[in-house]
DNA sequence: GTGACACTACACCGTGCAGTGTAGTTAAGT
DNA sequence: ACTTAACTACACTGCACGGTGTAGTGTCAC
């Protein structure tokens, strides 16, 4: 008579290994994709047996998902990280409104999108998703939310002229950094200087439009 | 002795057969990814079999190259076409090429990318590009050029100030389309209706920031 | 009829891989 | 010393799939 523990991890188990396997599967998700690594990878990879990956995580598809949510929460919390750094609320004049959204920018291209895991874990997600309806939940649009937010107050300070904060943080977001990822496809491992171009001129196109007058 | 010739397609053929395999090979590669699809099933959906497939294309990266190839030039020339029919040269207001952007934007959205196969292409080609590094060379900026071409005529008649044509191209395309087939990841099937109002209030912040004054 | 050709059906090989079962080792707790 | 838990090493099953080889069938040209 098996108790069978719902759980989603099978063992308690050293933290220490949990976190090693986890870090192996990342790594090699994002670099080869799903299909094309191999469970004895991973296990090789950090330094355990194939046995032990599947007492901690039960399947593969376990593993992604923890990959998933892992990368996630990584990186909505180094957004709201550059949101509170740079969209501080003590901005009183326009050029000072420029210099915080070009900051800002820069911190997220940089600590997130930059460090080209960003793209790799949207491409590994929006690959995978069709075969693990578990991701859909995931999905988010948290960033912008935090966006807007801050866009709403500077709405109300006269700042910025943001009928709609939301959708005006949708069109930074494309004018900053969905360039930077771009949507038409490549990888594009930008130099820093030319990204740093790119959002200072997204910054202006965005100013030109949403400011005041 | 075998003379071996070095084409592409092993065998004259059908042509008929051959688009058979092919369509089959793209609709199967689009929905369910390159790993995920077997030869087997791409010569059942053809009505063909399987070695006759091999016999037509070689081998399965072979197929992939075609269908990815295929594509790329059917959406190029939805675009051009989309381009051709929009943008032209007798625009004389700004609230005529208000329009036109607007009729731009939607035809190339639902001609192109609106059909999904566009986002679930970029999807494929990225997710295989690593292994296929003969992808890379299909990617492309020819849409962005041929819109920036028309920048810069419109900027010359006075309609718009662009001082760097292809930038206001990039973020006209940020602003419309991107954030369609969004960058931060999700499918988005979105509605007709609120696609037309995305696309009208892109295209309305462009202009507020490209126009002249 | 004879040949050439395009194609199918089918068997087949090799391999890589998800997942399991198990015996044995190590180390800690008592 | 005894027990228990965490692991490893390793063998093994089952399957799916890429790719090939081949015998046979239909069809057209001459």
């Amino acid at each position: 008579m098996a108790m069978v523990e719902a759980g989603k991890g099978v063992r308690a188990g050293s933290a220490h290994k949990r976190a090693a396997i986890l870090g192996a599967a990342r790594e090699l998700f994002l670099a080869d994709g799903f299909e094309r690594t191999s469970v004895d990878a991973i296990a090789a990879r950090a330094g355990v047996s194939k046995r032990t990956v599947y007492d901690y995580y039960g399947e593969k598809r376990a593993l992604l998902l923890a990959v998933v949510e892992q990368a996630m929460d990584s990186l909505i919390s180094a957004i709201q990280r550059s949101v509170d750094d740079n969209l501080t609320d003590d901005l009183t004049s326009v050029e000072g409104l420029r210099s915080a959204l070009v900051g800002f920018a820069r911190s997220v291209t940089e600590s997130a999108l930059g460090s080209s895991d960003y793209s790799a874990l949207m491409r590994l997600v929006s690959a995978e998703s069709a075969n693990l309806p578990e991701l859909e939940e995931r999905v988010t649009t948290e960033p912008e939310d935090l966006v807007s937010e801050r866009f709403l107050r500077y709405g109300r300070r006269g700042l910025l002229e943001v009928p709609n904060p939301r959708l005006a943080a949708d069109h930074f977001v494309a004018l900053t950094m969905a360039s930077t990822a771009s949507a038409i496809g490549r990888p594009v491992a930008q130099s820093d200087a030319s990204t740093r171009q790119m959002i200072a001129d997204g910054v202006d196109v965005f100013l030109r439009a949403y400011t005041p007058r």
